[in-house]
RNA sequence: GGGCCGGUAGAUCAGCGGUAGAUCGCCUGCUUUGCAAGCAGGAGGCCUCGGGUUCAAAUCCCGACCGGUCCA
C-alpha cells in the first residue's frame, strides 16, 4: 500500500478497509469486502439494488431529506435551501451544486458561511443531460444535493478528511442501515469553478450516493501544484463540500426500477390517471417521463421569478415548457402544464416560497401563446419551401430548426400528413445545428493591479459635504490619489463626482473619478505633487441631482414590484443628471395604466415624506434579514453590506448616496418605457429639477409646433394628421399629373419604324420631372427605343432591346462625344440635332 | 454574449434592379335571398429607418432599429 497517500486515511485503516485498483476502469477505491474486485460503480458492476434495498426502510424524497438533515442536525447548523437562480453571482445561469450557494464570496473569504459546520439540501438545476432525460430514465435536470459542509480557516478547524468520510460512512451505515459491505469509496480528484482538492467518491450497489470534496486548491498560474494541465496553489480556506444525490438514496432506499418511478411517484400516476388507462407504449413512457421531469424544474424556475425568453436562463425555461407543450401533444395526455405544475407544488411547496400561481399561470399562458404562433409560423414557411422545391434537404431541416424553432420531428410528421412526403432526419442532425454556432471564445480583460493605497470616503459619512482638505498620497500621470475625499466614484450606476482641487491658489479641474481597489483615483488635468495639501470641491448641483435620481431609483423599483408582482427585479441601472433608466425583469410591456400608477404610488410615498435610511450589516444578517434581493445590483465582496431602505417600499443593498426623507425628490415622472429585450423592460424617468428642466423642455418644444402649425395644443394632432394627409395626397396628384404629361409627351413624339424596332423621337423638351417615368415607360414596350431632348442638353435614349449605347454612338457619328450609360439607358451630350439627321444615323 | 432568419395593404405572404402584387378581410353594387356563397367594381402602401452604388433601389452593399429563433 501506498504510503502518505492524501486519502489513506486513519478512519479507512480503523476499519478494516482494503485500498484497491478495479481491473475494469483503473479507479483506486477503498472496501471492506475482502472479496471485492472491482470498483463498484456502474457500468464496473451493475445496479444491484432494484429489487433489493440495501437499506432498512423505504424513503421519499420528504422524507429522505428529512432523515439526512436530522442525522446532522445536532452537530451542523441547519440551513434553508437557496434559490435555483444563483442571484448573487453572475458567472452561472443556475444553481449546479450546494457549493454554489456559497461562491465566491465564502470560498474566497470574503464573507463568512451563514454557520459551520452546516447541513442543508439544496435544489439544483443541470440542463447539460437535457437530450438524455425520458431517453435513458436515469438522467433528471432537477435534483437536490444535500451537504454537510465544514469551512476551516487558520486556527478554526472545524473537521476535515477523516470526520467527513466517517460522518458519512455513519450516516449510510447507522441512519439508512446500509449492509457496510456493499459501500466502496473511490478517490477521485476533484476540480471545478477555479477550485480543485481530493474528493471520493461513495457508492453502493453500482450507484454513486455521494461525492466528499476536500477543497483546498484554487487556480494559480504561479501555483506549485498541477492538475490536467492547470497550476493551483494552496488556500488558507481549506472547504469540505459533500453532495449527496437525494433523489438517488430515495432511489436506492426503494429499490425501485428507476429514479423516476421512486422520485416522481405522484406526479407520474396523475400522468397515467390522465392517460384513460391505455396500455403505453415506449414512447409515451418517455413522453410521461419528460413532462415529470420537466415540470418539476420548470416549477423551481418560476418559483425563482424567471420568465422565459430568448437570452440566459429565460431561454432553458422556454425550452423546458416548449419541450412539456411537445409532450403533451406527442403523448395524448389530458392536462396543462398548469395542472402539473400545480401538482409537483403539491410535494415542493414547502421549500419554495417564491411561488407565486398567479406569475406562473400569466406566464405559462403566454409562452402558449407564443409556442402556438411560432408552430404556425414554422408551418408557413415548411410549406413554402415545399411548394417551391418540392423537396426538403437535411439542411433545410437544420435551418428550419435554428431559424424556425422547429423540431426536425415535428417537420417530419407534418410533411406525412400535409404532402406523403417522407423526410429523413440526419443522424448527425444536432452536430450540424451546433457547427453553425462556432464559439467565439473572448479574452477576460487583464486584472490590472493597483496601489495598496486606501483612500478613505467622505461621502457616506455625511452626504451633503460640498468641500473638504486633503494629502496627495500618490500622483502619476494625470491622476492622484488622496488620503480622503468627498467625491463619488463612479459606481452602481451613479456616475462620479465632478469638480476641482484648489492647490495653493490654483483650481485645478477634477473630470473623472474612479474606485480600484480601496483608492480613488482623481483624474486632473494637471499634475499635482505627492505630498501635496489640497482642498477640493465638488459640484454639489451635480451631485443632488444624481442623488435624487439614485434615491428615486429605488422608490421606483419598489413601487413596480409593489404594483406588478413579485417576479420584478432590477436587471440594470444608469443614472444620468438629466435622466435615470431602470431595466426591471416583466413580462409584458408597461400598459399606459401601469405607468399612471406607478407615477401616482410614487407621489403618495413622496408626500409621505419616507424615511431612507442607510446601514452596514454583516452578510449573513443582511442575507437572512432581507434575502437574495439584496443583490439585485451587484454582490460586494466584503463581509459587511452596505444596505439602503426606503421605508416599507425597497431595501437593496448599495453603495451610493441618497437622499435622507423621500420628499426630497420632490416627484418622479415617467418618460418613456420599452422592451429593450423579451422579458426586460426599459423605463425612463427624471424628478427632482431634472423633471422640472423635462417638462419646460416639453412644453418649449410643444409650443414651437404649434407656431409652425398654427393651431392650439389640443388641436395639434389632427392639424398634423392634416398635414401628411394632404402631402400624400399631393403626392398622389403629382403622380398622375406626371403621367399625363408623360402621356402627351409621347402623343406629340413620332414614331419611326427601322425593321421591326419603333423609335419614338420628340422635337420637344422631356421636362426633368418626368425623366425618371419616361425610362420605364419605354422598357416596358416591346422593340422600342425612345429618345428625349433632356433639359440638361442631353440625348436620353432608352432601348428596350439593349441597343441604346450603340445607337448613342451612331447619332454622335464617329465625333468625340462623351457617352454614358448602359445598353438599355444611354445618354449623349448632343441635343439639338434635328429628328431627321437622328433617324438616318441610327438607320445606317 | 454570439450565430442564423425575417421586417412590403388590416392579416398571411409573393416580387428580389425598370410605372408596387396575390389571397383573405374591408367597402359599394348585382345575383341568389334557406344558408354557404357567387359575380362586378372599389378603397387601402414613407415596401422599418438612415447612408451608399446606379440614369433608376422594395430589390444590391453598409449601418441602425424592431421581431423571431438557436447556441452559450
Amino acid at each position: 500500500m501506498e504510503k502518505n497517500n492524501a486519502l489513506t486515511l486513519d478512519f479507512f485503516i480503523g476499519n478494516d478497509f482494503e485500498r484497491k485498483k478495479c481491473p475494469k476502469c483503473g479507479s483506486i477505491f477503498w472496501t471492506r469486502d475482502k472479496k471485492r474486485v472491482t470498483c463498484g460503480e456502474y457500468p464496473c458492476d451493475q445496479y444491484s439494488f432494484i429489487g433489493n434495498s440495501p437499506c432498512s426502510k423505504n424513503y421519499d424524497v420528504d422524507g429522505m431529506r428529512d432523515l439526512f438533515i436530522s442525522f446532522f442536525s445536532d452537530t451542523h447548523k441547519v440551513v434553508k435551501n437557496y434559490p435555483v437562480v444563483p442571484r448573487w453571482r453572475d458567472d452561472v445561469l443556475l444553481v449546479n451544486a450546494s457549493i454554489y450557494d456559497f461562491q465566491p464570496h465564502v470560498t474566497m473569504g470574503y464573507a463568512k458561511p451563514p454557520g459551520n459546520p452546516i447541513v442543508m439540501s439544496q435544489p439544483c438545476v443541470r440542463m447539460t443531460d437535457l437530450d438524455e432525460v425520458g431517453r435513458s430514465l436515469r438522467h433528471t435536470t432537477g435534483f437536490e444535493m444535500m451537504c454537510h459542509d465544514a469551512f476551516n480557516y487558520p486556527g478554526n478547524r472545524v473537521y476535515w478528511k477523516e470526520e467527513t468520510t466517517e460522518y458519512c460512512d455513519r450516516f449510510l451505515t447507522e441512519a439508512l442501515g446500509v449492509d457496510r459491505m456493499r459501500i466502496t469509496y473511490k478517490e477521485n480528484p476533484w476540480a471545478g469553478g477555479g477550485n480543485a482538492g481530493n474528493a471520493i467518491e461513495v457508492i453502493v450497489d453500482g450507484l454513486e450516493v455521494a461525492t466528499l470534496v476536500f477543497m483546498d486548491l484554487v487556480e494559480d498560474p504561479q501555483g506549485s501544484i498541477e492538475m490536467d494541465g492547470i497550476k493551483y496553489s494552496k488556500m488558507p480556506l481549506e472547504v469540505v463540500d459533500t453532495g449527496y444525490g437525494l433523489e438517488r438514496l430515495s432511489w436506492l432506499s426503494k429499490g425501485s426500477a428507476n429514479v423516476l418511478e421512486a422520485v416522481y411517484p405522484a406526479i407520474l400516476s396523475f400522468l397515467r390517471s390522465r392517460m384513460g388507462g391505455e396500455e403505453e407504449s415506449p414512447e409515451t413512457q418517455r413522453e410521461l417521463s419528460i413532462l415529470a421531469d420537466h415540470s418539476r424544474t420548470i416549477l423551481f424556475l418560476l418559483s425563482d421569478s424567471v420568465i422565459p425568453s430568448n437570452v440566459k436562463v429565460g431561454y432553458l425555461a422556454r425550452l423546458l415548457i416548449r419541450r412539456s407543450f411537445r409532450s403533451i401533444d406527442a403523448s395524448g395526455v389530458k392536462c396543462s402544464v398548469m395542472d402539473l405544475i400545480r401538482e409537483q407544488l403539491k410535494a415542493y411547496g414547502k421549500i419554495l416560497p417564491g411561488y407565486s400561481d398567479s406569475f406562473a399561470e400569466s406566464i405559462i399562458k403566454a409562452e402558449e401563446e407564443k409556442y402556438v404562433s411560432s408552430v404556425a409560423n414554422g408551418t408557413a414557411a415548411v410549406e413554402r419551401i415545399f411548394r417551391k422545391k418540392k423537396s426538403i434537404s437535411p439542411d433545410d431541416l437544420v435551418t428550419l430548426y435554428d431559424s424556425n424553432g422547429l423540431p426536425p420531428d415535428l417537420v417530419k410528421s407534418l410533411l406525412e400528413e400535409k404532402f406523403h412526403y417522407t423526410v429523413k432526419i440526419p443522424e448527425d442532425f444536432h452536430k450540424r445545428v451546433v457547427s453553425l454556432h462556432a464559439i467565439s471564445k473572448k479574452e477576460k480583460p487583464a486584472k490590472i493591479g493597483f496601489p495598496a493605497i486606501e483612500t478613505r470616503p467622505l461621502y457616506y459619512d455625511d452626504t451633503s459635504i460640498k468641500d473638504f482638505t486633503a494629502i496627495v498620497l500618490a500622483s502619476g500621470d494625470g491622476f492622484v490619489i488622496l488620503n480622503q475625499t468627498a467625491f463619488y466614484p463612479e459606481g452602481g450606476g451613479q456616475p462620479c463626482d465632478l469638480g476641482y482641487l484648489r492647490v495653493g491658489n490654483r483650481d485645478i479641474e477634477v473630470t473623472s473619478v474612479q474606485k480600484i481597489g480601496k483608492a480613488i483615483f482623481h483624474y486632473v488635468k494637471e499634475t499635482i505633487p505627492e505630498k501635496s495639501r489640497v482642498h477640493g470641491y465638488i459640484d454639489y448641483g451635480r451631485r443632488r441631482q444624481l442623488m435624487i435620481h439614485h434615491s428615486a431609483t429605488h422608490l421606483i423599483l419598489g413601487v413596480m414590484r409593489e404594483l406588478l408582482g413579485n417576479h420584478v427585479w432590477q436587471s440594470g441601472v444608469q443614472k444620468e443628471v438629466d435622466y435615470s433608466r431602470i431595466d426591471i425583469t416583466h413580462f409584458s410591456k408597461l400598459s399606459r395604466e401601469d405607468i399612471e400608477r406607478i407615477e401616482a404610488r410614487c407621489l403618495e410615498i413622496i408626500g409621505q415624506d419616507r424615511i431612507i435610511k442607510v446601514m452596514n450589516l454583516e452578510w449573513n444578517k443582511g442575507l437572512e434579514k432581507y434575502g437574495f434581493r439584496l443583490f439585485q445590483g451587484g454582490v460586494p465582496l466584503s463581509d459587511k453590506i452596505r444596505i439602503v431602505e426606503i421605508d416599507g417600499i425597497d431595501v437593496e443593498g448599495c453603495g451610493g448616496t441618497h437622499l435622507s426623507h423621500t420628499s426630497d425628490m420632490n416627484m418622479v415622472k415617467i418618460v418613456s418605457t420599452e422592451s429593450i429585450q423579451e422579458g426586460i423592460q426599459r423605463v425612463i424617468f427624471v424628478a427632482g429639477p431634472a423633471a422640472l428642466r423635462n417638462f419646460r423642455n416639453t412644453l418649449e418644444i410643444s409650443k414651437q409646433i404649434q407656431d409652425i402649425v398654427h393651431s392650439r395644443v389640443d388641436d395639434m394632432p389632427g392639424r398634423i394628421m392634416s398635414i401628411i394627409e394632404g402631402s400624400a395626397q399631393q403626392k398622389r396628384e403629382s403622380a398622375v399629373l406626371k403621367n399625363k404629361l408623360l402621356d402627351s409627351y409621347f402623343n406629340g413624339s413620332g414614331s419611326h419604324r427601322i425593321g421591326e424596332i419603333s423609335v419614338y423621337v420628340n422635337e420637344s423638351v422631356l421636362p426633368e420631372e418626368v425623366e425618371d417615368l419616361f425610362i420605364p415607360r419605354v422598357l416596358g414596350m416591346k422593340n422600342s427605343v425612345g429618345i428625349a431632348r433632356t433639359e440638361s442638353k442631353d440625348l436620353l435614349v432608352v432601348s428596350s432591346v439593349s441597343t441604346a449605347k450603340e445607337i448613342c454612338k451612331k447619332i454622335a457619328d464617329g465625333k468625340n462625344t462623351n457617352v454614358t450609360g448602359t445598353d438599355r439607358v444611354a445618354r449623349v451630350a448632343l441635343s439639338d440635332i434635328p429628328t431627321e439627321k437622328i433617324i438616318s444615323r441610327i438607320s445606317d
